[in-house]
DNA sequence: CCTCCACAGGAACTGATGGCGT
DNA sequence: ACGCCATCAGTTCCTGTGGAGG
């Protein structure tokens, strides 16, 4: 009887591996010369011009879809600056963030401290007001002479936070240069969404948005060629079909030129390959590292889930119809099941519309006339997978 | 045309947690 | 020691709504 352990690893060791450089195929690998999106670079380099120039500060506002290259060229344009300016008096210390990373105002401004080497003593990660967070920020800028551009990606999810919170530190971060006696703070807010601008403070608006760059989505076409090029430095030579590439394109940039997912989905297709010993990437490998893909994704936001929201998915799936009420009686006799208190019809509603922006569910308001209206949910997933991610958690193993 | 059901979903609040300045 | 500021999960209270049936 073989030992599937040691079959695995002479598979491995036997198997020749078709990939030369993964890191390659990361979205954010900045290889020396980018060829595409050579019109934007420009835009982007003449904006941030100043700062080079008159070493003034500039704010700048990118737009695009997720993978068109905006935080690439971002930052390829800014590493560049940041070279040329390496050894002069007027150094560029370049600080990036996601807003999406970030639940919280103070969870953002604490990841820009961190990356201008402000330490836990001197920033704790939390029990602080956010005015004197702030303050922190700018005195270290201040006190040791930093030039610091902040790129904020999704700043339209920043820019809903400050909304609900009523903290305006969009307006004092463009402002924040008049608090400053040395050093300079330059702003880029990086958005996937063109409208967000509307509900945003005007002086804010009018500072950020002296400049504005738009990335135009990528046509299969031009995904095909970016795919290519990379496929070149990454892979060994001739190991990815034509098909391959095409469907990957297709998969991928069909719908909204998404470059990231489909130098993911190549990566992937190739591990799949390589695994199978096989020496070409094949349109079938690829559609299998697709489908894998989006499997693990589910079953990692499903096991993520807290004990509460994963009851309230059982419930869907046990309860005999599928509005708002009927899962909600549904998942108070779980909650009995396993011996939790249940939580309130409204907190429920809440996880249900939760799940729904996750995909896992999708909820539509049904009028029943005098029956009153109500929300029907259907699960856009195979039950199998539910119960293969609980199947792991303790308190729901009877159940599943 | 009006009523009325069964919810939808906004807003304000609570209580625990954690660190600040005084 | 105490009040202050933030965050987070959850609760309480609330107003809004589409259309079948009267």
């Amino acid at each position: 009887m073989s030992d599937p352990i040691d079959d695995l690893l002479d598979a491995a060791e036997s198997g020749k591996s078709i990939i030369k450089n993964r890191d390659i195929l990361h979205f954010t690998y900045i290889p020396e010369k980018i060829q595409h999106r050579k019109t934007e670079q420009e835009q982007v380099t003449q904006a941030l011009l100043p700062i080079l120039k008159q070493h003034r500060p500039s704010n700048l506002l990118v737009y695009g879809e997720p993978g068109t290259g905006k935080t690439l060229v971002i930052r390829t344009v800014l590493r560049k600056i940041q070279k040329r300016v390496e050894k002069s008096n007027f150094p560029i210390k370049l600080v990036y963030t996601n807003s999406k990373d970030e639940t919280a105002i103070y969870g953002l401004l604490v990841s820009l401290g961190r990356q201008i080497d402000l330490n836990e003593a001197e920033l704790p990660g939390n029990g602080l007001a956010i005015s004197e967070v702030f303050n922190r920020l700018l005195k270290k800028i201040d006190n040791e002479k930093l030039n610091v551009i902040f790129v904020i990606d999704e700043i339209d999810y920043l820019a809903k936070l400050v909304q609900k919170t009523g903290k305006d530190i969009l307006y004092q971060l463009t402002r924040a240069n008049e608090r400053l006696k040395q050093g300079s703070l330059s702003l880029v807010g990086v958005s996937n969404d063109l409208t967000f601008k509307e509900n945003l403070d005007p002086r804010v608006i009018s500072s950020l948005g002296e400049e504005e760059i738009v990335f135009r989505n990528y046509n299969v076409e031009q995904i095909k060629k970016i795919l290519e090029e990379r496929i070149n430095d990454a892979f060994l030579e001739n190991s990815v079909e034509i098909g391959a590439i095409n469907r990957c394109a297709a998969l991928a940039g069909g719908e909204h030129g998404d470059a990231r997912r489909a130098l993911d989905l190549i990566l992937k297709a190739g591990e799949i390959a390589e695994r199978q010993q096989s020496d070409k990437v094949t349109d079938q490998h690829v559609s299998e590292a697709s489908q894998k893909m989006e499997e693990q994704l589910v079953k990692s936001t499903l096991e993520a889930f807290p004990l509460h929201k994963k009851l309230v998915i059982l419930a869907i799936m046990r309860s005999k119809g599928s509005s708002t009420g009927e899962i909600y009686s549904s998942y108070k006799n779980l909650c009995k099941l396993v011996g939790r208190d249940e939580l309130t019809n409204r907190r429920v509603k809440q996880m249900l519309s939760e799940i729904d922006v996750s995909g896992i569910i999708t909820g539509k308001i049904i009028s029943q006339g005098s029956h009153g209206s109500t929300k029907k949910f259907t699960l856009e997933i195979a039950t199998e997978t539910i119960k293969n991610a609980f199947k792991d958690d303790l308190t729901l193993q009877d159940i599943v």
